[in-house]
DNA sequence: GCGAAGCAAGACCAAAGCGGTCGGAGATGT
DNA sequence: ACATCTCCGACCGCTTTGGTCTTGCTTCGC
């Protein structure tokens, strides 16, 4: 249930990389960010390298990075890593699915007129995107600075139908 | 990303269906609930009634049906419909699997030495999880009745997908 | 007791999505 | 201009999913 893919895992590891690379040279040196490489990233977290740098493409393509071809290129953040949000990565590379599995392309499934449970499903489907928008990438670097309105900290969450 | 698969939906609407008949059953009739059958399920939601018989025969092995054979036989709900939460139902039918791909039953995987999200999308887990276990599928039938605490913080923003 | 209605359990199959790989195109620094 | 480095798009096999079929068993109505 409710898998998350494979690829999406890669691609917020990667986000997180780039943030903490990128926060760490504004820090220390003056330079600007050095624009990581795919094959870097993939070797610092051991994932196949030509399958991250896809991952980058579509996040490059989506406007969450941006790319630098040739030597020394690589890809940096688009934004700051306080404004990107988890589910803006996952958007991006899993595409637009949600969970009802109904929500196509098409618009409605075929099932639309007597499905029963359409409504209180995507009531869930909006908490979870909810859930997953208060998450940013400078959250996953340093766990402490979480924000305190997103109800991530275990607490209970409700929703009304 | 985070597609809850057909099975569970049909799954949840069997669910709600029977839900329905028992209070009816209950309220109006003095018999006992009327035991419907996989086919009468099927027809009323328009689903093939051979997949929903299986998806039917994995909620009585899991404990959220009881079956019974023979002529006017069929199932029923082995509990209240205020006691069946949402996430029982899709984790009897799509397995325990979870978001992060890491979790598998063979433990950890192959990346869980130097994967550096995964405690911030266990969390993540977990608030899905919860939020799926406040949902009772006595909550589909009347969305009115619902259980009245705080929404998630932060308004609700809707993404032209 | 007999047959029909209904569940139970398995094998089986096609289509789609996912994970992963390859070779080429283009930019860059020298 | 060249060598090289990196991005980029096409390609491919595997797993999962959705769905069907067949067979056997259990119970009830008659
Ligand atoms: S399955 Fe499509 S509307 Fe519920
Ligand atoms: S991918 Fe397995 S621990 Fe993150």
């Amino acid at each position: 249930m409710l898998r998350l893919t494979k690829k999406a895992d890669y691609g917020l590891m990667a986000l997180k990389y780039l943030a903490e690379q990128q926060t760490l040279a504004a820090s220390i040196r003056n330079g600007a960010n050095p624009a990581q490489s795919a094959k870097d990233i993939a070797e610092a977290y051991h994932i196949p390298p030509q399958l991250l740098a896809k991952i980058l493409q579509t996040l490059a393509k989506a406007g969450l990075l941006v790319s630098h071809a040739g030597t020394n290129g690589g890809y940096s953040l688009a934004r700051s890593a306080h404004d990107i949000t988890a589910f803006e990565v996952i958007r991006a590379i899993d595409g637009p699915l949600f969970i009802t599995s109904c929500i196509t392309i098409h618009g409605t499934c075929d099932l639309a007129g007597h499905c029963t449970i359409k409504e209180p499903l995507r009531k869930v489907n909006d908490s979870i995107k909810d859930l997953l928008n208060g998450i940013r990438i400078s959250d996953l670097i340093d766990p402490a600075e979480t924000n305190p309105s997103a109800a991530l900290a275990g607490g209970l969450v409700s929703i009304g139908l």
